[in-house]
DNA sequence: CCCACTGTACTGTGTGTTTTAATACGGTCA
DNA sequence: TGACCGTATTAAAACACACAGTACAGTGGG
C-alpha cells in the first residue's frame, strides 16, 4: 500500500503523508473510506506507531483525512477546505514555473502538460 | 543580499541555494559575474564557511554555478545544461497540477497563473 | 618569490529533529 | 468485558545540521 524508501534523505513521516496523498488524490481511496489504523500499519510497514501517528495528524491539518475518536481514521469527505494547502501548493507552483521558464521550457510544454495531467477536458 | 531566517524550519545551506537561484533567475547576478568567496558570504552572514561550501557544490551539481580552483566562484553560461534540475522540476510540476487539479482548482485558472508569470508573450 | 586571496577537505563537537520504545488513558462496539 | 480504535507522554538511540579549527593546493598582484 506504502513503499518506503530508508535511503531517501525525506522522512519516513513525510513518504507516509506522501504516499496517501497520491492514493487519496487517484482515488485510489475513497471519500468516508477508512485507513489502515495506526497499529496495524505500523506493524505492516516495521515501524513505531508513533511515526504514523504523526503523519496522520499533519494530513488531517492539510484536510484530506479525519479521525473519529474510538472508530479510526478516515478520507475527508467532499465538502472539505482545503484553504491552507491549497495556497501553499499555488505558491510552489509559482516558483516552479518561473525556475522552468528561466530554463529554456516553453509556456507551451506547461499548458500541454497540463492538459495531459487533467485529461484533456474543460475545467 | 540573501536573507537567512532562523525560524524557518528550511536548513540554512538550503535558503542559500533558493536565495542563489532566485538572484540567477531574476538576472540579478548576470552568466559568468562572480559570487562572493566562500569566506567573505560567511562572514558577512555570520555564519560558517563549510555551510556556504555547500550551498554552492549543491548549485553547481544543479549547473547553476561553477568554480575555477584559485579563482572563485561564477554564474554559470547560456550553453549550459539544466538537464537533471529540469527533470527534477517537471516531476514536481506534475505532482503539484494533479494536486490542485485534486483540490478543484480550475485548469483555466493555472493558465492564467502561468500567463502572468512567464509575462504573457508568446514563448 | 611572497603573500593574500580563492576553493576544497577533514576531524571533532554541540544541538535539534527523527525515530524508536514502552506505557498509559479514554472512546467504541460486539 | 475485551478487543479494537486514536491520543498522550517520557526517555533514549540515530541521524542531520551547523559550527570550529586546521590544513592543502591553485591564482595573481606586489
Amino acid at each position: 500500500m506504502i513503499q518506503l524508501n530508508y535511503r531517501d534523505s525525506k522522512p519516513i513521516y513525510e513518504q507516509i503523508k506522501d504516499g496517501f496523498r497520491k492514493l487519496i488524490i487517484s482515488n485510489t481511496f475513497l471519500a468516508d473510506e477508512k485507513l489502515p489504523s495506526v497499529r496495524e500499519l505500523a506493524s505492516s510497514l516495521a515501524i513505531n506507531p508513533n511515526t504514523i501517528q504523526r503523519a496522520y495528524r499533519d494530513l488531517e491539518g492539510e484536510g484530506y483525512i479525519y479521525t473519529v475518536p474510538g472508530k479510526g481514521t478516515f478520507v475527508a469527505g467532499d465538502g472539505e477546505t482545503y484553504d491552507a494547502r491549497q495556497h501553499e501548493l499555488l505558491e510552489e507552483f509559482d516558483e516552479i514555473v518561473e525556475e522552468l521558464y528561466f530554463l529554456s521550457v516553453k509556456k507551451k510544454d506547461l499548458l500541454e502538460r497540463i492538459d495531459i495531467l487533467t485529461g484533456g477536458g474543460e475545467t
